[in-house]
DNA sequence: GGGTGTACGTA
DNA sequence: CGTACGTACACCCT
């Protein structure tokens, strides 16, 4: 914040800014019907807005470039001569921009043949000059010669348009290691690719401040430029023309003759109706309130005039609902409110009425037609809910929308899952919400039927958002899944809590007696599970070199000691390792042994929004990483039992579902070939890569391929398969390049779909599951190839997860159907366990293996591994 | 009690 | 410097 007893002057680059917008904002999300797009203007607003707030600026205005021609261009036409062309869907975002700007009574300044920083320039001089903080917003490097005592900038970081680093003196000094002033002079000898202004080969901020500090100045160190010794000193000689230009193209004009001054850009009363009636064209709907609040307009009209007046709760009778229920035809929002797994109340509501009551038997026996009908309903976050109504004796018919999920499929990275986070940013409304920092709430919570109410809209207002074919992905695949996933949450798993306790017991011993022997050999005793007081014993008292650093000191994870073990044995680091594995396998023995309940099962959550590729998680406890590597984790396997009442274990596993998919997605002929040969996946492409028979791929062969297989689906680099492998890494891109030799369409693939992607913004599974991915186009290298890396694999993993989803519920439907008590009871990604009842084996085998084979209809087989056994271990087999 | 970092289990 | 998760502990903060 500025120093509130003088005024605050904030000029923004307003075609810096909203280009970056353009590219941070996936376009798909920001078409209005007309096919308008306004990400751009979307992403700019929101930023200002939230400028406006943080900064609460008293006079204001918002620079543009007028044309690519410009004094500069004149001065030296190959200036940024090498920019692609700005796309037209850019383009014509401008003048829409630049009227919501008008709405909002913020000048706009331009001015032919000058660029939209040397107006900046102009308003910071003058600015300070007249005893204002001036405050320059601009994602142009150049401005930070503008910076002094009076000026700050605010520069876009990497992270995108909403985060903006501020740049006073210090911190540039920090940054650029020089004064303000002196960064014209860096950039100068350093040059600008964005601006296509070459600087002095060789030559990067280092040398350039170096040289700069020695000679005090650019034009020193340009009549001093003999005394640079080596290449650099004779590239400097050599380039000391396009220095100059350099410098004379990166001032920036502070007396550009403009027809306002800063007097003039007081902030004047916004026009709420214009910036209404533009937020409507542009389809606006949260940012509207964002607008009023920073701008402290339309307050009266923002806050207690929402878009429809809340409509008041009745307190109904059973019977009344019911009667009311009867003359219903649309869909209707409900709302469960729940208590340890109980319903205690239930409202439900249209458009315009809103009935609740306390739940009892009597109300579920009366609603019990109504909620097992086909009759259209929407919930928020239906799962927990209808795991109630059946604890109750209900299953539900007819759920038609879940908001949740809706939220989940349309923005699937957003933390945020909550039912007022949708009302706020579909609706633009606020939830009310009881405040829970009072004892006695002056305001009051929304009731259910008023939940149910902002469920029924926002539903509607996503629908609007919802791609038709991620909408598809909401009905046919989620829907019927979550009904599938909380019949599983209730069924539960049997586990043996003796096997466990036996087992925790083996385990202490073992770690007690591994921790003495440890502290013999360090000759004290410390805590062995802290990485810190590690340190101290790995590098002080044992003297052993470092390792890898992390964040907060030296690694000790199981790689890097397993790499210490070989240079530099010890048996410290033996026992260590072992004691890590024992107390690992204890800690999970415990929680799942604290999680059985009393009907002797663990009932885990599956949170079915909880991955950003379409996959399900596991929590409380999460039963998807039950240790299975080794033979003795496997004894954990071995407590989950069949359950009393039934007879066997049914495990049905898709093998290389992801490498078959990809396969498919590829259309590669040799990997096509490779599963419709029968031949083990690894040992054919093994053949292939290494110009052998199948039998005479040795099992050095075999891993190599395989990891390199796994790894591709990945977006796995040469650095990374020589670390995996432990090889050169010039024999791992060897092997990626002979691997590509024979499986090229895969490669064309990985290719085109990243390509793919950053074209459009987001990610596409074979069944229309989208996932949007902003980051392809970041400037930041690293942000890029991450997002690069998980966009390669999304559209893979997320494809797997669809199918094991359809092969879920179908499962699930067919068993039912055909009567039987079986039940699927866990899905581990591509793995389901079935428990099998008396006497229905064969009929649940078939089942299960015709169901998951046939899920999707792929260029390659889907193969179903099936097990069966009285535990898991056992049915692994 | 909450947040972060490290380590490690799964597909 | 390979994707996607959840959990436990230590450690540091309030």
């Amino acid at each position: 914040m500025t120093d509130s007893a003088k005024p605050t002057l904030m000029v923004v680059d307003g075609h810096s800014l909203a280009y970056r917008a353009f590219f941070a904002l996936p376009v798909e999300n920001f078409t209005t019907k007309d096919n308008q797009h306004t990400n751009a203007i979307y992403g700019f607003l929101s930023m200002l807005v939230n400028l406006i707030k943080a900064e609460k600026p008293t006079h204001m205005a918002i620079a543009f470039d007028t044309s690519r021609h410009s004094f500069r261009t004149d001065e030296y036409p190959e200036y940024k001569a090498t920019r692609s062309e700005t796309p037209q869907e850019f383009r014509g975002q401008i003048p829409l921009l630049q009227d919501c700007l008008a709405a909002m009574s913020i000048p706009v300044l331009t001015k032919e043949g000058i660029e939209a920083d040397d107006i900046l320039a102009t308003l910071a001089k003058q600015g300070s000059e007249q005893g204002y903080d001036v405050l320059v917003v601009s994602g142009d490097r150049d401005t930070i010669q503008l910076v002094n005592d009076e000026v700050t900038l605010l520069y876009p970081s990497v992270q995108g348009v909403s985060q903006l680093k501020r740049y006073d003196p210090t911190t540039v000094q920090e940054r650029y290691g020089v004064r303000p002033e002196q960064y014209p002079d860096i950039a100068a000898l350093v040059g600008e690719t964005s601006d296509n202004l070459p600087g002095v080969p060789k030559v990067g901020e280092k040398t350039a401040v170096k040289w700069l500090t020695q000679f005090g100045s650019l034009d020193e160190l340009l009549a001093r430029a003999e005394e640079i010794k080596g290449v650099v000193g004779g590239n400097l000689r050599d380039h000391m023309d396009a220095v100059r230009r350099n410098r004379k193209l990166n001032r920036l004009l502070t007396d550009v003759e403009l027809p306002v001054a800063p007097a003039d850009l007081i902030v004047a009363p916004a026009d709420v109706q214009a910036i209404r009636d533009i937020f409507a064209r542009l389809e606006f709907r949260t940012l509207l309130p964002r607008v009023f609040d920073a701008m402290g307009a339309g307050e009266e009209s923002a806050e207690s005039e929402p878009a429809v007046d809340l409509p008041s709760p009745l307190q109904s009778t059973a019977a009344e609902i019911v009667a009311w229920l009867e003359t219903q035809t649309d869909e209707l929002g409900v709302t469960l409110v729940l208590s340890g797994g109980a319903v205690t109340r239930i409202g439900i509501a249209s458009l315009t009425e809103l009935h609740e009551t306390d739940w009892s038997d009597d109300v579920a026996d009366a609603l019990r037609p109504w909620l097992e009908s086909n009759a259209a309903k929407v919930l928020n976050d239906a799962k927990a809910q209808v795991k109630a109504l059946l604890r109750a004796g209900i299953r539900i018919g007819g759920l038609s929308y879940d908001t949740l999920l809706a939220g989940w499929l349309l923005r699937p990275s957003l933390p945020d899952k909550t039912l007022s986070h949708l009302v706020d940013r579909y609706l633009g409304e606020k939830l009310p919400v009881a405040d829970p920092s009072q004892l006695v709430p002056e305001t009051d919570g929304a009731t259910p039927s008023q939940e149910a109410w902002f469920t029924l809209r926002a539903a509607a207002a996503i629908r609007e958002d919802l791609p038709e074919s991620v909408a598809t992905v909401l009905t046919d695949i989620e829907l019927p899944t979550l009904l599938v996933l909380a019949d599983m949450e209730i069924a539960g798993v049997a586990v043996s809590h003796d096997v466990l306790s036996t087992f925790s017991g083996e385990l202490g011993a073992r770690t007690d007696g591994l921790a003495t022997e440890a502290f013999a050999l360090v000759g004290r005793e410390f805590n062995l599970g802290s990485p810190k007081q590690l340190q101290e014993v790995l590098f002080d008292d044992l003297q052993l070199p470092k390792t890898r650093k992390t964040k907060t000191g030296y690694s000790t994870d199981a790689a890097v000691l397993a790499d210490l073990q070989e240079s530099h044995p010890h048996p410290f680091l033996d026992l260590l390792l072992q004691h890590r594995e024992a107390t690992k396998l204890r800690q999970i023995i415990e929680s799942l042994d604290t999680a059985i309940k009393d009907d002797h099962r663990i009932h885990t959550t599956y949170v079915q929004t909880g991955s950003q590729t379409g996959r399900l998680s596991s929590t409380d406890p999460n039963l998807q990483n039950i240790p299975v590597r080794t033979e003795e984790s496997r004894r954990i396997r071995s407590a989950f039992e069949v359950g009393e009442g039934y007879e066997t274990l049914l495990t049905a596993d898709y093998s290389q579902i992801e490498m078959r998919i990809m396969a498919h997605l590829s259309g590669d002929e040799g990997l096509i070939e490779a599963f419709n040969s029968g031949e083990d996946l690894h040992r054919f492409v093994g053949a292939r890569v290494f110009g052998v028979e199948p039998a005479d791929v040795t099992s050095a062969m075999r891993t190599k391929v395989k990891a390199m297989s796994y790894g591709l689906v990945y977006g796995l680099s040469a650095f990374g398969l020589s670390k995996q492998l432990r090889i050169e890494q010039s024999e791992a891109k060897q092997l990626m390049l002979e691997y590509f030799a024979r499986f090229g369409a895969v490669r064309d693939y990985l290719r085109a779909s990243v390509v793919k992607a950053k074209e459009v913004g987001y990610t596409e599974t074979i069944f229309g599951r989208r996932r949007p991915f902003p980051d392809l186009s970041s400037p930041n290298r690293v942000l890029r190839e991450n997002a690069e890396r998980a966009a390669l694999n999304a559209p893979i993993q997320g494809s797997a997860a669809d199918v094991m989803k359809i092969a879920l519920f179908r499962i699930h439907a067919d068993l039912n159907d055909a009567g039987m008590r079986s039940r699927v009871l866990l899905q581990i990604h591509d793995e389901l366990v079935v428990e099998v009842a008396p006497g229905e084996w064969d009929a649940a085998e078939q089942i299960v293996k015709t169901q998951m084979a046939g899920a999707a209809d792929l260029s390659v087989p889907l193969d179903v591994q099936v097990g069966r056994g009285r535990d898991w271990n056992e049915a692994a087999h």
